[in-house]
RNA sequence: GGAGAGAUGGCAGAGUGGUCGAUUGCAGCGGUCUUGAAAACCGCCGUACUGAGAGGUACCGGGGGUUCGAAUCCCUCUCUCUCCGCCA
């Protein structure tokens, strides 16, 4: 969430990035949030002044009972409870201005930066780079569901009579796949400096909230309701929780980890073509990039973190463009990011697989994430996080970007890898 | 699942109703000494809100209560540890 000094120093500012974002009542619930505080303000003001009233009267009676004038001591004693009676009314005040103070913060989304493009939806995202070239075929091609049935890879069918739709079983060639990405992303990222992680795949409640799943998509993670558990929707959750609460030293930032977890997404209300085969699932395997770093140096690295997502897909061979996500696209807490799509082609389209996102110090706000300044003074951290990479769409257009009549032939860097370098 | 113990500052660990926001040790920071380092010695060393500042207020797992006054007493919730049971 903003903070409130931003809020309340930069009033226009905040206001003019929120309409960029497309976010409705902006005005309103800014000038709501600044009128709010300044009565929580002066309501502090007075609640401290009673309160130290009650104090300074407390210790006048301790001192008068040792020295053993009860009369002078009962006397103080009657005169603390008027005061009693309005800090009472004085601290419920306090609490329901905080509370409806942080349930407006809760709302708004983080501000764009600058750099963020006008718009409203996908059509207005930016393309910042097309690359790779778009193979050419002269046989029909097939989507990778029926290559992955053709060459029993994946079964679909398998993963709805176990579980349901959207867990596919991944099988021999089609399950060493898996894992031979995983361990290649895993590797790509620890030679960037990345440590690697391996967190739990179900968090509590308060790792939920710290993020910022919770409360807004309570609805699309899996709750595991007798432990009050939800399953991951990816690895930022529990990797960022980290460093909930946490004061960093600036001498270690940038912080930069790196973890594979399997992802669970409910995905309620998704339906139709994009859907079908590997393009959205319940459950996948991904390759997650998290960084915790100073203000002044998180732009730098934003952009480290682009240019390794974008050394993943040229290894793998596959087309990709980078997209400058526009206002009205970008997540409730981004203050930019970039989406990295690779061409599938036997669907004729782009997938995204890769969102790379600056919070600045919008995650870090509610998650308490600060760190010390080489002064002394405390600050907060920026966050920021990407997928690097997530499989499925991954595994999609290399299916049906390397198709042969004699096999589906494996990028030159995942043999090693594979253990194999063609899936016939 | 059963029984017991516990939760205090970055860590360890005192404190059982009145200058306790908290003794002490370690770590950290600054300094003296040293060619440099170590050792020794001296000083500093939680977070947040509020105030121009001095200062004020809150926080000893969370919430509530008793009291003029609570880290300390009571209730409640959560979590952790130990032992037993079960088990990958």
């Amino acid at each position: 969430m903003l903070t409130l000094k931003f809020i309340t120093e930069n009033r226009d500012d905040a206001i003019r990035r929120l309409n960029k974002k497309h976010f409705a009542d902006a005005e309103k619930m800014i000038d709501e949030v600044i009128a709010l505080n300044n009565n929580r303000r002066s309501t502090q003001k007075e609640l401290d002044d009673t309160l130290a009233q009650i104090n300074q009267v407390s210790k006048t009676v301790g001192a008068l009972m040792q020295s053993g004038k009860r009369e002078e001591a009962e006397i103080a004693k009657a005169e603390t409870a008027k005061y009693k009676e309005i800090s009472r009314e004085l601290s419920a005040k306090m609490d329901n201005l905080a509370i409806s103070i942080q349930n407006l913060l809760l709302q708004i989304p983080n501000v764009p930066k600058e750099s963020v493009p006008e718009g409203t939806g996908a059509d207005d995202n930016v393309v910042e780079k097309m690359s790779g070239i778009n193979p050419t075929f002269n046989f029909e091609v097939l989507p990778h569901w029926e290559l992955a049935k053709k060459y029993d890879l994946i079964d679909f069918e398998l993963g709805v009579k176990i579980t349901g739709a959207g867990f596919p079983v991944y099988k021999g060639k089609g399950a060493r796949l898996q894992r031979a990405l995983i361990n290649f992303f895993l590797d790509e990222a620890r030679n960037a400096g990345y440590l690697e992680i391996m967190p739990p795949t179900a968090v509590n409640e308060a790792s939920g909230y710290g993020t910022g799943q919770l409360p807004d998509k309570e609805g699309q993670m899996y709750h595991c309701e007798v432990d009050n558990l939800y399953l991951i929707p990816t690895a930022e959750v529990p990797v960022t929780n980290i460093y909930r609460d946490v004061i960093l030293s600036e001498k270690d930032l940038p912080i930069k980890n790196c973890a594979y977890t399997q992802c669970f997404r409910r995905e309620a209300g998704s339906y139709g073509k994009d859907v079908r085969g590997l393009n959205r699932l319940h459950e996948f395997s991904k390759i997650e990039i998290v960084r915790i770093d100073t203000p002044e140096h998180s732009e730098e690295s934003h952009k480290e973190m682009l240019s390794h997502v974008e050394s993943l897909v040229q290894k793998l061979e596959l087309p990709y463009r980078i997209l400058r996500l526009c206002g009205g696209d970008m997540s409730f807490t981004a203050a930019l990011c970039f989406d990295f799509e690779v061409y599938s082609a036997a669907q004729k389209r782009w997938l995204e697989v890769s969102s790379v996102s600056n919070f600045e110090s919008y995650q870090a706000n509610r998650l308490k994430c600060r760190y010390k300044t080489a002064e002394g003074k405390t600050e907060l951290c920026h966050t920021l996080n990407g997928s690097a990479l997530a499989l499925p769409r991954i595994v999609a257009a290399l299916l049906e970007n390397n198709q042969t009549p004699e096999g589906i032939r494996i990028p030159k860097v995942l043999i090693p890898y594979c253990g194999f370098d063609i899936i016939k």
